[in-house]
DNA sequence: TAGATTGTTAATCGATTAACAATC
DNA sequence: TAGATTGTTAATCGATTAACAATC
């Protein structure tokens, strides 16, 4: 970022992220423009909050229309980096790794996951959804052919460690965290967790609260 | 909650599940005590975090020594209701919702998965890591029979909304939300989504502001 | 005791919300 | 035009951080 640019707040870009599901699900409806306010409506924010996460991705709306939405999607898919290309490559062919194989990244999330890897020899030397499965061991080799820009980690928390630094030492640009455990690498990667314990905290925390009131 | 109770933020949650994972860890080594400098070493926050957010679930701490590591366990484990005994039905038995129903959440998490359901006739009749998985028309008897807690949405989105609502109107009183959908239910119920993109848009964000360092 | 770590009180920072003039 | 919705500027709210006395 330029000298004094700022990072976009994390509740912003979660968002953001909503904002796109629905106008994505209002594609095949014929309509053209949308409103900050039918948004907020919609996803029970507050008109005011979309506007200014709108804003703050450099959209200009007109008044009484509202936004239009073919470039309200491109907006915010740029922004996102899901107009991008990002090579990722799965570690960990578990339960979990094979769920995220045969998920549909190809529609609108910049996002292909070339190749998986796996510890266990018994998971490897098979294709799931097109993508192949290796060894673990024939990482290096794979990393060294190709650019690789996203590592997604689906290991048991013990080894996802070492899972994170082998990926940092093979240029690897971002993390994607679904093992339970702190992950530290050095700086210039960025690493986003994405286990099930931790919406399953808020769940659970909320559940008790709604309880007490 | 009390009068003037207010909810627990949910950074803050986020970190005390974070907090636990590195608690569990440590139950192998034999130390008895940590304190809040150190799990702020390990995880990469600030010490005065973390002795706030432990402050908040109303712990004290022995000046000089720090927490002891089962106490602090423990009283984590309460305030995210992870002692308590949640029965949780899934619906949505294809790849990711399989993937959950093999997840060991036997182990301190409080919450026990009791059955799933879907839609498609052919993926009913099965049992998954010793869950029965039935056909959707069978969920108004079965939820009549035993007290149900928290649901788990692994549906299409478009399917969602309506999952929810049968969900809702047959007393659960949580929402785990896997579809990248906004749901909307009546007041009383937690909602929380816990959909991949959401996680995938803070990373492949992250990794551009990093670019443009 | 000395020093590390705690709990408390106050200051800062950042995100959300409110108010309102501008505009299509 | 009238009214809905925008963008802007200011106020509020809440979370994080800092400073420091208390304590084991």
């Amino acid at each position: 970022m330029k000298k004094n640019a700022r990072k976009a707040p994390a509740p912003v870009i979660r968002r953001l992220s909503n904002y796109h599901h629905l106008l994505v699900g209002l594609k095949q409806s014929n309509r053209k423009t949308i409103s900050s306010t039918t948004i907020a409506e919609m996803l029970e924010y507050k008109p005011i909050q979309v506007r200014k996460d709108l804003q703050l991705i450099g959209l200009v709306g007109r008044p009484k229309v509202g936004f239009r939405i073919a470039e309200l999607t491109e907006a915010i898919q740029s922004f996102l980096g899901w107009k991008s290309n990002c090579r990722a490559i799965l570690v960990g062919a578990g339960n979990l790794g094979k769920a995220l194989l045969k998920y549909p990244w190809d529609d609108g999330y910049g996002i292909e996951i070339v190749a998986a890897f796996d510890a266990d020899k018994k998971r490897s030397g098979v294709t799931i959804n097109g993508i192949p499965v290796y060894h673990q061991s024939a990482f290096p080799a794979f990393a060294a052919k190709d650019r690789l820009d996203v590592g997604i980690i689906a290991v048991p928390a013990a080894a996802a460690q070492t899972v994170a630094e082998v990926l940092a030492s093979n240029g690897i640009r971002g993390i994607w965290n679904f093992s339970p455990t702190h992950l530290k690498v050095s700086a210039p990667i960025a690493v986003v967790d994405a286990f099930f314990t931790q919406s399953l905290a808020l769940l659970t925390r909320r559940m008790i609260e709604g309880r007490e009131e």
